[in-house]
RNA sequence: GCCCUGGUGGUGAAAUGGUAGACACGAGGGACUUAAAAUCCCUUGGCCCGAAACGGCCGUGCGGGUUCGAUUCCCGCCCGGGGCACCA
């Protein structure tokens, strides 16, 4: 009998469709686990190679959880909802629905060949009213809670209100977006419309106004993660920035607290620093300046993280989108503030970043320095960000690049604050040295400087420390079609929640997916979409409102009356190892943190961060082949020798090379233009040029795994994952080693199997063959749970040399349990054909006979490269052939040598000794 | 500019303080075969001496340091990959 992966894999993967052989349960006693993929996108492209990795590995340690005694939660479903979709809804005018089924379909089928361990009775899409009923139900949860910040948690609004009904507004330290001051008397004379007004300042999913990202072409509006260098991350659009009302989730209260979770997470320090600098804590203070305008004065906080250098500001800047700018522009200055901001605005967020040039505009009022009672102009800028901290700066050019920049181009005084600090060329930003020019401040160093002047500051009642995080609150609306409806109506303008019973709200049948001819979103077009007569939300959720609790819901993925029953929330609490790529890193990551704290708050989960172990894969690149086309001929050169010609390089389907070699004749039948082409080979054949770049059907360089399965088998093609390099790291998809792999699943069969006669014996095992297993026992251990799998496949290849020949029932048995995590379908034909009926899922990994100590070291070396080291102390005096001397013969470490052969000793003028045993 | 990563043969890579290059690919040589495929065996970092080798020297981006001993730890550079960036 030969391998016959094609038909072993084909019986195994219907064997377990039809036992349920990996359905999660949460019986038996045994403690759990939980293994989560991102899910995909189902696109049409359909998986490539790249796709399977981190589920590979995420195969491997689900598979290899289970062999050591937990119940293991593996599931997959589809994050369903998208753009992609949509905009070939659009141009073809084929529901999104339909789209989507088929590359569901699809990428089920090709994720079935690769023979996974899904729970499959737990898969769902976010995009199934069933599914995403609760997503709705979050959202008005959401809807109804505000957020404590003395507590530091959410809280029900109906506490909101009882609080404003006995102290008004200032009871309450809540997260809000501007909201207004009122007593508790005005609170009880406010008009329903009012008080839903005054609210909404304060729930954590709110309508407010606010600077967000506008992408005419696609039609809606984006969140900061889903823009990259001012454009947009699908489609690469220009993105402006508009003042615009929309839904908001209050990401920004929760900043702290995502802050400080992720110490307690095993993530890798990258990710970790990547949601830091998102999240962007800074300390400062906050601080009073009283600005006149044509004789009216008001008081402006700004925020500076420099305190200590007041006594250099020269002049105050605004953001061009703050609302004082309109109390602040005086008569005399109006025309030119109002062109510059007419200008400001048509830029693109693009233009505005990469501009760099320093603009503004003065705006004809004055600003008193708290400190110094001076007075300085205060300027309008597009350097300062409406976004953040309170849209108003104090400017210190001697002591900020930015501010000196500005200070030089309009001609603005620059002071400076710290002794030798030399300001003529550039602003001094270190926050080192001694101040001076500063008053009491003078003779500080900058580190007590800062303390101290925001004591001072706080002690006359002038401002107070404040720390500020740059993370926004999440722009929750897209005004698109293929989304989550919002559950709201407005009742005579106020936004009502719609009552639990009528969740799901499904979305409505339309004719079009575009906007509507006066720019309203898709959901506009659908008749009737009221209710109660009440007109509803038009708007759709962003894709990230079905990703957000995903993981949540297949702990209990049937449930019609909660998210997650309580009972299984308490079992499977969070997931242990979350697999994954980074570019979720800002997004989707920060979303489920938020969206998971909220529930934690309210009480329906029990953990607080949802994701305790996460491991970021590497992408898989393409590998892109190239022919040299001499120009203006139909002659081809070889890539050595294409320097003595003037060539174009062309990308050539990698389908038609192999090892680099062009197929000439496949070639020619590729384009009809090559149908003719000539060829000037190196050595009787042409030589293809090669490059690395993204995996892309443009590049002619997708390998699709079906095709590598079709022709080597599910089981190479995950080994051959595995075996490629460092999970972590990125690397090129390359076929040239895949043939290593396949040629060792071959001789694990030839184990069994010599062609039509089964060799396996009861044979007792020797000593040499159980030391083999046993190495590989304890390698395999190491290395799984460090995810190390290129070298665990490493030992598996050692494993089976070491046993070649060997067809001992005593050591092929758990041998192929060690393996079945990596190579599922030959491990389970050769079980079954031992004699077992039951899959090898449920048989358990072999321990280790002995403890490792020394004397076992030597008869299982653990070691890898077939050596086995120890050291010893030796006296000083002795000399280093003296003391190899005493340990040949012995004296110096007679029992722990065994049976093993001293290879070599080091010693080494100190008095370390160092022996190589060898078998 | 700031932060995080990584840099080892022809290639993918091992080795986290102890013989650098495990394992695999590729390449070269050989066995079996009429032949091919498949399979198996040997060689394979560089240089040098030699009939031989379980002989010598060099070698993990560069320069220093700690250590009996450094790919590994520390300091300073150079280069690649990724993230953030008028965030006051």
């Amino acid at each position: 009998m030969d391998y016959n992966f094609i038909e072993i894999e084909k019986k195994w993967q219907s064997w377990w469709a039809e036992h349920k052989t990996y359905r999660a349960s949460a019986e038996g006693g045994k403690p759990k686990y939980y293994v989560l993929d991102m899910f995909p996108y189902p696109s049409g492209a359909g998986l490539h190679v790249g796709h399977p990795l981190g589920y590979i590995a995420s195969d491997i340690f689900s598979r290899y959880k289970r062999l050591k005694g937990f119940n293991v939660l593996h599931p997959m479903g589809y994050d369903a909802f998208g753009l992609p979709a949509e905009q070939y809804a659009i141009q073809t005018g084929q529901h999104p629905e339909i789209t989507t089924r088929n590359n569901v379909a699809r990428y089920r089928e090709q994720l079935d060949r690769i023979g996974f361990s899904y729970d499959w009775d737990r898969e769902f899409r976010t995009c199934d009213p069933s599914y995403y009923k609760w997503t709705q139900w979050a959202f008005l949860q959401m809807f109804g809670s505000w957020y404590d910040n003395r507590l530091q948690k959410a809280r029900p609004v109906a506490e909101l209100e009882a609080a404003f009904e006995k102290g008004g507004s200032a009871a309450v330290d809540a997260a809000s977006n501007d909201a207004p001051v009122f007593t508790a008397e005005q609170w009880k004379s406010f008009s329903d419309k009012e008080k839903a007004d005054v609210l909404m300042h304060y729930r954590i999913a709110y309508q407010g106004e606010s600077t967000v990202n506008w992408c005419p072409a696609l039609g809606t509006v984006l969140a900061n993660d889903e823009v990259k260098d001012g454009y947009s991350e699908r489609g690469g659009h220009p993105v402006f920035q508009k003042k615009m009302t929309q839904w908001q989730l209050r990401v920004s209260a929760y900043a702290g607290r995502l802050l400080k979770g992720l110490d307690t997470l095993d993530w890798t320090d990258s990710l970790k620093e990547m949601q830091r600098n998102w999240i962007g804590r800074s300390e400062g203070a906050e601080m009073v300046f009283k600005m006149t305008c044509d004789g009216v004065s008001h008081d402006v906080t700004i925020f500076t993280t420099r305190a200590d250098t007041v006594f250099g500001v020269t002049f105050m800047v605004l953001a061009p989108e703050s609302e004082w700018v309109e109390k602040l522009t005086s008569a005399s200055q109006k025309e030119a503030v109002e062109a510059y901001l007419e200008q400001v605005k048509k830029k693109t967020e693009r233009e505005r970043i990469a501009g760099k040039a320093v603009t503004g505009v003065f705006s004809g009022s004055y600003a008193v320095n708290p400190l110094t009672g001076e007075e300085v102009p205060v300027w309008i800028s597009e350097y300062v960000l409406a976004g953040y901290g309170t849209g108003a700066i104090m400017a210190v050019p001697a002591h900020d690049s930015r501010d000196y920049a500005f200070a030089r181009k309009f001609n603005l005084p620059i002071i400076p604050l710290i002794e030798g600090a030399d300001v003529s060329e550039s602003s001094f930003d270190a926050k080192e040295g001694i101040m001076m020019n500063s008053g009491f401040l003078n003779g500080m160093t900058v580190k007590e400087a800062i303390p101290a002047a925001i004591d001072y500051v706080e002690a006359h009642g002038l401002g107070r420390r404040k720390v500020n995080y740059r993370i926004r609150d999440a722009i929750f609306t897209r005004q698109r079609y293929w989304g989550e409806p919002f559950p709201i109506y407005y009742k005579d303008g106020i936004a009502t929640p719609l009552p639990y019973e009528a969740l799901p709200l499904t979305l409505p049948e339309i004719d079009q997916y575009r906007p509507t001819e006066d720019g309203q979103p898709p959901l506009a077009r659908a008749k009737d979409w009221t209710f109660n007569g009440y007109p509803l939300e038009t708007s759709t959720m962003p894709g990230f409102a079905g990703s957000s609790a995903y993981y949540l819901r297949y702990m209990d993925p049937h449930n019609d009356e909660a998210l997650v029953s309580e009972e299984a929330d308490r079992y499977w609490r969070n997931v242990d190892l979350y697999i994954g790529g980074t570019e979720h890193a800002t997004g989707h990551l920060i979303y489920s943190r938020f969206w998971n704290k909220f529930l934690y708050d309210l009480g329906y989960v029990c953990e607080d961060e949802p994701f305790r172990k996460l491991i970021n894969q590497g992408m898989i690149q393409g590998r892109s082949n190239f022919v040299y086309r001499i120009v203006n001929t139909n002659t081809f050169v070889s890539a050595g020798l294409r320097d003595r010609y003037q060539t174009t390089e062309i990308h050539v389907d990698i389908n038609l090379v192999r090892n680099d070699r062009l197929d000439i004749e496949g070639f020619k039948a590729w384009r009809p233009e090559f149908a003719t082409a000539e060829f000037i080979l190196e050595d009787g054949e042409y030589v293809c040029g090669w490059a690395v770049e993204k995996m892309s059907k443009s590049m002619f360089n997708v390998v699709n795994p079906d095709q590598v399965c079709d022709t080597y088998g599910a089981d190479t093609l995950r080994l051959y994952e595995m075996f490629l390099g460092p999970l972590e790291q990125s690397k090129p998809w390359d076929t040239k080693g895949i043939d290593g792999v396949n040629r060792f699943l071959k001789k694990i069969w030839r184990l069994f199997w010599d062609r039509d006669k089964w060799l396996v014996t009861d044979e007792a095992p020797t000593p040499d063959e159980l030391k083999a297993l046993h190495k590989l026992i304890g390698k395999e251990q190491e290395d799984i749970e460090h995810f190390s799998y290129n070298t665990t496949i490493s030992a598996f290849m050692i494993a089976v040399n070491d046993l070649q020949g060997c067809s001992k029932r005593a050591i092929l048995e758990p041998f192929l349990i060690l393996l079945s995590p990596f190579a599922p379908h030959i491990t389970e034909e050769l079980w079954h054909q031992l004699g077992h009926e039951e899959s090898i899922s449920y048989a358990s990994f072999p321990e280790y006979r002995e403890e490792l100590t020394v004397e076992n070291m030597v008869k299982y070396p653990v070691s890898f490269n077939g050596k086995t080291r120890f050291f010893v102390e030796v006296p000083a005096d002795l000399t280093p052939g003296a003391v190899e001397e005493k340990v040949r013969g012995h004296e110096l470490t007679p029992k722990y040598v065994g049976d093993m052969t001293i290879a070599k000793v080091i010693v080494v003028p100190g008095r370390i000794v160092n022996v190589v045993l060898k078998k």
